[in-house]
Order: C-alpha cells, then sequence, then structure tokens
DNA sequence: ATTATCTATAGATCTATAGATAATGC
DNA sequence: ATTATCTATAGATCTATAGATAATGC
C-alpha cells in the first residue's frame, strides 16, 4: 500500500437495505448504515477535497445517489452538515484525553498516548477531516461549540506537556521550551498537512508521537516510553 | 500591544492620488500606492477571514471603496486574485533559501535561519496569508505552480535537516528522528495555526526555529547558534 | 486619446421550501 | 399512517461582460 492510499478503506456500500418510504431513483453509492451517514460521508469528501462554500448541495446529493432536496430531510442546513461531521472528531478525542489524564502514569507515557491517539484518528480517517478545522467559517457562532472543543483539546496538551517540562527542569535539563507554545499540538495537526500533501508513511502517527516527546527536549529509555503509552492506550 | 494584534501594522491609506480616469464614488480606504494593492489587500483580509469561496467580488469591491465590475479592470476572474496574493509569498521564500543554501555556515545554522525568515513572514505578515495554504481550490492546474514552489520549499528545509542529523548521527547522538518526516517545515507551518486562534506571542518565529532544531534532537551551544543564524539572515 | 471608473445586466448558479408520490407497516 | 424519496420552484445570490462616463494628458 503506498503511502497516498494507506488510510482507512473504503467499506461497502450496504446492498441498499430498503425500508418504508420512495424508492431511490439512483443505487446506494456510500457506505453507512443509514441516509444520513451515506450523506456525511460524500459530504467529508467533497468538503475537504473541494471545500465546504465550494461545495453545492446539488454535488452532495449528486455523490450520494439522490436528489438534492432529499438531503433536507436529515439536515435543515448545510451548515448543519459541517456540524455533525466535525463534532464526531474532537468530542470523542477530548473524552479519551480526559481518560488517560486520570490514569497513573508518567507526564511523558500520557503525552505521548494522546498524541498517538489523536494522530492515529487523524491520519486513518477515511476522509481528512482535520483539514477542516481552519475553515474561516467555523469563526461564526454557529461552530462555537467545536471551536471550544478544540480549545479545551489545546488546554490538555499543554498541561501534559507542562508537566513533562517540569519533570526535566528538575532533572537539570537546560534550554527547554515553554509549555505555552503548544509545540505538541502543533506537531499533531500537521499530520492534516501531510496528508494534504500525499506525502508520508503507515507509521506516521508514532513518530509524530516521538517527534513531540524529542521536541520537548525528552530524554529516557524510547522503548520505556512507548510501551507504557501503548499501555495506557490499551485502556480506553 | 497584546497577542492578537502585534502583527505587521495597519499602514495608512494614501490621500486619494489622483490621475487619470472617472473619479470613484467613495475615498480610498486601503493602504497600497495602487489599485491593484488595494485589492489585493481587501482580498487577503476577506480570503483569509472568511474563505475564499465564501467571499463574493462584490465584497471584495465594497471593502476597497469601489463598484463590483472594477476589480476586472485589474484581474481577468476571481482566481486571477487568489493567485496574486499567493506569488507574493513562497516565491521569495524560495529564493531566499536558495541564497542561504549557498553560504558557508553550519547545517544548523543555515536551517535556523530559514525557519526564523519563513516563520518571521507567516507571522508578521499583515493578514495571515498562510491560512490560504491548505485550499482546496489550489490543488487545481490554475495553482500548480504555487504548489510546486512549495515543494520546492520543502525539498530545501529537507536538504537542510538531513545535513543537521548527518551531523548529529555522527557525533553519535542516538534516536534521532528522520529527514523524511519534514518535521522542520510542519513546526514553521503552524505559526498559521496559532495565528489562526489567535494565540502566541511576539517572538513566537524564533522560539519556533529554536524549537525546529530541538526537534532534530540538536545539542550545541544555542548563542553561538541563535548568533550564525542572525549573520545569515544579514546578508540577505 | 487614454485611463479608471461607473451603470446595467445576462446567464448561471445555489439554498431551502412546498407539496406530490411510492414504498412499508400497522 | 408513516416514511423517504421525488419534482418543481422562489428568491437570492454570484461572476463576468458590454458599454457609458468623467477625469487627465498630450
Amino acid at each position: 500500500m503506498d503511502a497516498v492510499t494507506e488510510h482507512a478503506s473504503r467499506a461497502e456500500a450496504p446492498a441498499s437495505a430498503q425500508g418504508a418510504g420512495r424508492p431511490r431513483l439512483s443505487d446506494r453509492k456510500r457506505p453507512g448504515e443509514t441516509a444520513r451517514e451515506e450523506i456525511l460521508d460524500a459530504a467529508a469528501e467533497l468538503f475537504t477535497n473541494r471545500g465546504y462554500a465550494s461545495t453545492s448541495t446539488r454535488r452532495i446529493a449528486e455523490a450520494v445517489g439522490v436528489r438534492q432536496a432529499t438531503l433536507y430531510h436529515y439536515f435543515r442546513t448545510k451548515d448543519d452538515i459541517l456540524e455533525a461531521l466535525l463534532s464526531t472528531t474532537v468530542a470523542p478525542m477530548l473524552e479519551a484525553a480526559a481518560t488517560i489524564a486520570g490514569q497513573t502514569a508518567s507526564p511523558a507515557a500520557r503525552l505521548h498516548a494522546t498524541a498517538l491517539l489523536d494522530g492515529t484518528q487523524l491520519w486513518q480517517s477515511r476522509w481528512n477531516i482535520g483539514a477542516l478545522y481552519l475553515l474561516p467559517e467555523l469563526r461564526t457562532e454557529r461552530f462555537e461549540q467545536f471551536v471550544q472543543a478544540r480549545e479545551a483539546l489545546r488546554a490538555t496538551y499543554r498541561e501534559f506537556a507542562a508537566l513533562v517540562l517540569d519533570d526535566l527542569a528538575s532533572r537539570g535539563v537546560r534550554d527547554l521550551p515553554d509549555a505555552s507554545e503548544d509545540i505538541p499540538l502543533r506537531l499533531v495537526e500537521t499530520l492534516v498537512n501531510l496528508r494534504w500533501d500525499n506525502v508520508g508513511v503507515a507509521d506516521e502517527p508514532r513518530r509524530t508521537a516521538d517527534a513531540v516527546l524529542r521536541a520537548l527536549g525528552w530524554t529516557g529509555d524510547w522503548n520505556d516510553l512507548r510501551r507504557e503509552s501503548a499501555r495506557l492506550l490499551a485502556m480506553l
């Protein structure tokens, strides 16, 4: 599998799970148990590859295989589709980070595990949804909740980093960065940029999680660190 | 000056440099010697804050203080406006990186200087133009030249990083990252994300340039490094 | 005569709503 | 009766062009 195509593989479209309602004119083209999921999959592809504002509801409908008006049976507005997409990403990650924060583990392992989980999700999601995080549209009140969840995740990363740095400073390590630089979150976020540019290898999230610790000036036994990090993730 | 407003300060709009042509209905509202520059300034603000596709030519014209059709005296299409904006950023940086590559200096200083210059431009430009680099619209043939310039810059960063890493490896440093991870460019690019989120301090580009070296596992005298890097930049 | 602007508009969208229709399920 | 879809369309855009107009410059 090459660098470009290593992400989550295309699920099969279900064999037209017929229920009540007028039949579609077209066969099912998208993975998903429900029409709602089919729509979200098509929207994710188009929003990430062609842009949010540039993607018309007609185009999404075409990619699903229904008429444009049918989308409005499942979503009140186009913004609602974007919001549904975004809410599948950050909120679960935020929960996982809270769980990791509650575990007994070294600061370094906690940070490594968080970066690895977050990075893996950004890297392996079927579409590069993380590329939507910089959309100017998110600045509106409509997406306040999402932006706040991102900020909470940023704060969690920063707390983990501060503990790692305190630890290092107390061990006499010099020339350390400041936790406020947010290096860890920043590095993880760039997995989105790598995907955009079609570069990177399967192992990229792990390499990035390692890079996070290295960038903080962390030194120690890397095998121990990875083992402890994996143990944390296995608990989730 | 707070974190949000520390970027290049708003230049004064010139006192309506009247020349030939029918007078405008509105006063000048934008910095720039020429109407073309006024348009680019308004477009940069709107594209970065409201999105490319979501910004209508009418809205740009309003922000300049002319009628919508007037834009077409200076640009053939809306895409041409975007292209003109982007071409002001990467091409000059690529040239500077080539000059730095031609200087005699340590690999670490070359990388530091490149990151500092690139980062300073991303950080201090009047509008956060770097946020446009992930636009799906850039995937089209229309913007091939720009995307290729970005790739060339990525390659330059990677070459500098490879030299630094070879150096470190030959000094016996272990557990180094791989140059192919593109950690330096990735870190610099995240200055765009910080600006988007309105976080960060005036010193951020310097801190990021330092972080680039630290993230490669570089060790040495930081003051010497910064001095050599500054010397390189003074030559440009 | 040349230039930079203006007014007006064609033609192509695009989102969202109203209401009809063709299934299933009770 | 309920549901999921369909057809049709209103009203609001939006980009780009045609051609008029009001300055300056020769």
